[in-house]
RNA sequence: GGGAGAGUUCCCGAGUGGCCAAAGGGGACAGACUGUAAAUCUGCUGGCAACGCCUUCGAUGGUUCGAAUCCAUCCUCUCCCA
C-alpha cells in the first residue's frame, strides 16, 4: 500500500508498506538478477549499503536454479537472505533484451534459453507462476518492452497485447495468492505501462491499465533508443493519468540525474544496473559527477572516490588504490566500486528524500540534476 | 673447444624480395554502457608541415629498380656435444 506524505511540485514524498517491509519513496531498488549483486556483493553488503528493495528476475531465476528449486528453498529471501522487500521483473525485458532469441505471440513469448538454447515459453500465467514460486514481494506483469523508435502500428498492436497479457497475470495472481502453500499469498502486482514514444498511445495505454486496479503503476519502454528530453516528455504526459494513490515505478532508469528528473515529474520508484554496471567498468558515481577510475590521472591519487561519502569504500580506499586494483583486474576493484556505487544511488535518493521533508527539493535539482551525470 | 638454432615495432609473436609502418594476442591510452546474454564491447597504439614524406624489423657493409625478408662480417642469446 502507498502512503502519500507530501508534494513538492509533481515530485511526491512518500512510504509504501508490504508484508515485507516498508520502504521509504523515492526509493532505488538495487538489482540482483540472479540473485546475486554483479560484482561480488552479498544480501549482507546491501544491509550496509542503505538498499531498502532488492530486484531479481523471473526469466534467469526460471533457467537457472529454476524457480521451483527456489521455491523448494524457502523463495528468493529465504535463498538469499534478503529481509527486506523483493520485487521480480517478469521477463518482459528480456523479450526486448534477447530480441534475437524469442518469438512473440497472443499466447506468449517463447525463448531460446540464452544458457543452452533450449525452448522456454513464457505467457503472462507462467510469468505469474516463477513470480508466485520466487515469492516475491512485487511482481511485474509481463510486457512486451518495445525499443525506441518503433512503427506506430507495431506499438498500437504491441500494447493492446499487453494489457491483454496484463488481464491475464491479474486473473492468474489472484489465484496463485489464494493456493494454499503459496509463498507469499499477499504477492502484490504492478503493471507496465507501454507505448513507445507517442504519447497519445502512451496516454490511452495508461488509462486502460488503471483501470484494472492493481498495487502499483510502472512506466516501462523508456531509456530504451530515445533521447533523454523525449523521456522526460513522456513522463509528463502519462504521469497525470496515473492513480495518485498508487506507486509510480519507472522502470531501467537510469543516471542520476534522470532519477532527478523523474522524481520532480512524480516518479517513486527506480531500478538500474547502471551503478552495477558502470561500477565493474570503473565509472565511479561522485557527488561531482562521474569518474572513470581507469584513467592514469588517477594512479598517484590519494583522495577517496569521493570525499563527500561517507561509505566504506571511500572512507578506507584511495582513488590510486582503486585504479591499481582495475589496472590488475583484481574483483576487488569490481567488488568496492560496485559497493560505492550502489551506496551513491541509495544516498541519492535518501537525499531526494530529505529535501522534500524539507521542501526544498527544487532547489537541490536546480544544483544537482546536470553536475552529478558530467564526467570529472 | 665443436655442432644446431634464434634476434621483428612497449611485450609475446606472424611475416622469408615489392600488396609491410609490418597479421594476431597482451599491455598502455581513451570511449560506450539506463526493467544485466556485459569482470563486456568499441576505438587507438613509430614520427610528421599527414591522400604524401621520414625513421623502424640486433649492428655494419653489400646484392637488387626494390630488403624485415638474399649475402658477408660482427655482437647477443638458447640448446646439444666435449
Amino acid at each position: 500500500m502507498y502512503e502519500l506524505i507530501k508534494t513538492e511540485g509533481a515530485a511526491r514524498r512518500g512510504r509504501f508498506i508490504t508484508v515485507h517491509g516498508d520502504f521509504d519513496t523515492p526509493a532505488f531498488m538495487n538489482v540482483a538478477t540472479v540473485a546475486a549483486i554483479k560484482g561480488g556483493l552479498s544480501a549482507k553488503d546491501l544491509e550496509n549499503l542503505g538498499c531498502q528493495v532488492m530486484l531479481s528476475n523471473t526469466y534467469h531465476l526460471h533457467l537457472r536454479p529454476g524457480d521451483e528449486t527456489v521455491r523448494a528453498l524457502g523463495g528468493i529471501r529465504q535463498f538469499t537472505t534478503w529481509t527486506g522487500p523483493v520485487l521480480t521483473d517478469s521477463g518482459g525485458f528480456q523479450v526486448f533484451s534477447l530480441a534475437k532469441l524469442r518469438r512473440i505471440e497472443e499466447e506468449g513469448a517463447y525463448f531460446a534459453s540464452h544458457i543452452d538454447g533450449r525452448k522456454i515459453f513464457m505467457g503472462p500465467e507462467q510469468s505469474m507462476q516463477i513470480q508466485s514460486n520466487l515469492g516475491s514481494t512485487i511482481a511485474m506483469a509481463l510486457d512486451e518492452c518495445i525499443e525506441n523508435p518503433s512503427p506506430r502500428d507495431y506499438v498500437e498492436r504491441s500494447c493492446a497485447r499487453t494489457v491483454r497479457w496484463l488481464a491475464r497475470c491479474k486473473t492468474e495472481m489472484a489465484r496463485l495468492n489464494a493456493q494454499p502453500g503459496t509463498i507469499n499469498p499477499a504477492q502484490l502486482l504492478f503493471g507496465i505501462n507501454q507505448g513507445g514514444t507517442y504519447s497519445d498511445i502512451r496516454i490511452e495505454n495508461m488509462q486502460s491499465i488503471a483501470a484494472l486496479v492493481l498495487d502499483g503503476y510502472a512506466i516501462g519502454g523508456l531509456a530504451v533508443g530515445e533521447p533523454t528530453n523525449v523521456m522526460y516528455d513522456i513522463i509528463e504526459a502519462v504521469e497525470p493519468h496515473m492513480p495518485e494513490n498508487k506507486i509510480r515505478y519507472l522502470m531501467g532508469v537510469g543516471t542520476p540525474s534522470n532519477i532527478i528528473e523523474a522524481v520532480a515529474r512524480g516518479v517513486d520508484l527506480f531500478d538500474c544496473v547502471m551503478p552495477a554496471r558502470n561500477g565493474r567498468h570503473g565509472h565511479l558515481f561522485t557527488w561531482q559527477g562521474v569518474r572513470n577510475l581507469n584513467n592514469a590521472k588517477y594512479a598517484l591519487d590519494t583522495l577517496p572516490i569521493d570525499e563527500e561519502c561517507d561509505c566504506p569504500v571511500c572512507r578506507r580506499y584511495s582513488r590510486a588504490y582503486l585504479h591499481h586494483l582495475f589496472k590488475a583486474n583484481e574483483m576487488l576493484a569490481l567488488r568496492l566500486s560496485v559497493a560505492h556505487n550502489l551506496y551513491f544511488y541509495n544516498a541519492l535518493l535518501s537525499r531526494i528524500r530529505a529535501e522534500l521533508d524539507a521542501g526544498t527539493f527544487e532547489k537541490f535539482r536546480r544544483a544537482y540534476t546536470n553536475m552529478l551525470d558530467t564526467r570529472i
